[in-house]
DNA sequence: GCAGATGTTTGATGTCATCAAGTAACTCCA
DNA sequence: TGGAGTTACTTGATGACATCAAACATCTGC
């Protein structure tokens, strides 16, 4: 804590220093995720699908109607990026699964996220643990709902 | 730099938790602007007019088409939040401007951001001015387009 | 086994995003 | 001066998202 000697943000400076970070995060993301045709919407979808997952968990996820997802991934499997497969044990649900180019693709967008990652090069390892640590403070609080 | 002792975080790792923060504070702007009735991108509009801003200046800070303002500037003038003005010195250009409305519902959007408000409550003094330093330290990297 | 809850889709509607094209106004230089 | 080229804004077409309401099949519990 020698190097800097930070003067103290207001709490107005620093939430728009905050959104500020976020959009150019956003911005990022959608930059790369174009790169691939693909709209940021869909590379949240495909950002989300680790394993199986049915429609209305990926809604919940998305914090959206449930009726959206339907299009979303409709146009995700047309380019065979997903695909839905029946749930065994209940034939209500869809599961919605990455194919191997579906996982290729967000792979790729991840990667390519230059502005993120050049920011984040320019931190030292201690930096990047301070960081870590207080926004994994932050986390918990942000993630609540109103 | 002794009360934590933070495990290094892989550049991933630290790539995820930095995009949950933005959608978590995303989230909270968009669900307090839901509250007067704005969409996010109307709230984001109307968190740009500082001063009178032309039509073309708000798409180059909102890094969209020209033709897409047009639109959401007329949402918000239906709703008196916001006004044309014609520029003295060039007639091309109109400036947008906020309304008293305008100024004061964006206001109260900010101060409706409950979940972000209470995260960085968690932080005290030097916390908040380690962060701030930190990010500081991210942004012109961040905002430099690819 | 029936009533109610749940998962998904369809259809209507509104906002946001792009691109192409059109009009008005500005700039600059020959 | 006066026209060529640029710039600001709008309009119109189209597509992706977002919501809600309604329909349908399936599950769950009593």
């Amino acid at each position: 804590m020698s190097a800097t000697t930070p003067t103290a943000p207001t709490k107005l400076e620093l939430l728009e220093l905050l959104a500020a970070i976020g959009t150019a995060q956003w911005r990022d993301f959608a930059a790369a995720a174009a790169h691939y045709g693909l709209t940021s919407t869909q590379a949240r979808v495909l950002a989300q699908l680790n394993g199986p997952l049915p429609m209305r968990g990926l809604a919940t996820l998305l914090v959206c109607d449930a009726s959206n997802v339907t299009g979303i991934v409709d146009r995700l499997e047309a380019r065979e990026l997903v695909r839905r497969e029946a749930d065994p044990s209940d034939r209500r649900v869809k599961n919605v699964v990455a194919t191997d180019a579906g996982r290729e693709i967000i792979r790729r967008v991840r990667e390519e996220m230059q502005a993120t990652h050049g920011a984040l090069d320019t931190l030292d390892e201690t930096e990047s643990a301070t960081l870590y640590a207080l926004l994994e403070r932050l986390r918990p609080t942000m993630e609540k709902d109103a």
